[in-house]
DNA sequence: TATTTATATAAGAAAATGCGAATATCATTA
DNA sequence: TAATGATATTCGCATTTTCTTATATAAATA
């Protein structure tokens, strides 16, 4: 879950592949389209349209020549959708964070640390 | 606008930093406790949070030898919301556009990629 | 089938990123 | 003021990313 969550994120946290989303925001468009209205070298926008497609966030029809561009709308939404989701697990809930179930459990009854703090927190006020 | 949309998803869209987001989501912590929790050097853990406190989606708090860091949800919302602002925005309204805007205008009214189109278009149904 | 057009992929260089190790800073306490 | 504990920063290195140039693939047509 996690790994598509940031898989996504890091398609769109990159400038020219914000520009070409924002593009295809306004509509679909073949990739010598984006290429004349970006001012960009055809194979840099197919090397961003190739990552932004296998995050999810666009996705293609061919149509003769040209392979057209189309904006997943649906799936952005679901991407926050899961990101929130992910937020609000618990962690018994998520894969890949047993070790931290663990540890933060360990953490919350570490009686040493909690001494020292409340310790501190006593000769501050 | 653009600029803080994708440094924001550039910094959620890393690993380490979506695992240091998710345990912030269960309650503050400050770096000793992530650096913990995660089974991470705290080099790391302070270098990563730095990215994520210049994206604006965590703020810290010193608490006497701890900083203690607090996840922005509110922000996070806002981060969200300003995309979807940004993907709904027509192109005179966003800076930095200016150029695409001239060029997708001269791209529509290009009469000949449009016969070329409709040419095909017309062969193929 | 050979050619043309649009797109995809590969290769290599330059820049950015993430990490661990070492060191610096800063608040607290002896 | 010196020592200690938590955090931040710096440095060097390995990896990844992005970009351009060159080439390959795929669809349509002569």
């Amino acid at each position: 879950m996690d790994k598509k969550i940031y898989t996504a994120f890091k398609a769109l946290g990159e400038p020219t592949r914000l520009r070409i989303v924002k593009m295809l925001s306004l509509r679909s468009m073949c990739v010598c389209e984006l290429s004349e209205v970006l001012d960009m070298l055809q194979p840099r926008v197919s090397q961003h349209l190739k990552i932004l497609k296998e995050a999810g966030i666009v996705r293609e029809s061919k149509e003769g020549y040209w392979v057209y561009y189309i904006l997943e709308k649906e799936r952005l939404h679901r991407l926050w959708h899961d990101f929130l989701f992910f937020l609000d697990s618990h962690l018994d809930k998520l894969e890949g964070y047993e070790k931290e179930l663990v540890r933060i459990n360990t953490l919350d009854s570490n009686e040493k640390i909690k001494s020292i703090k409340e310790g501190l927190r006593f000769k501050k006020t």
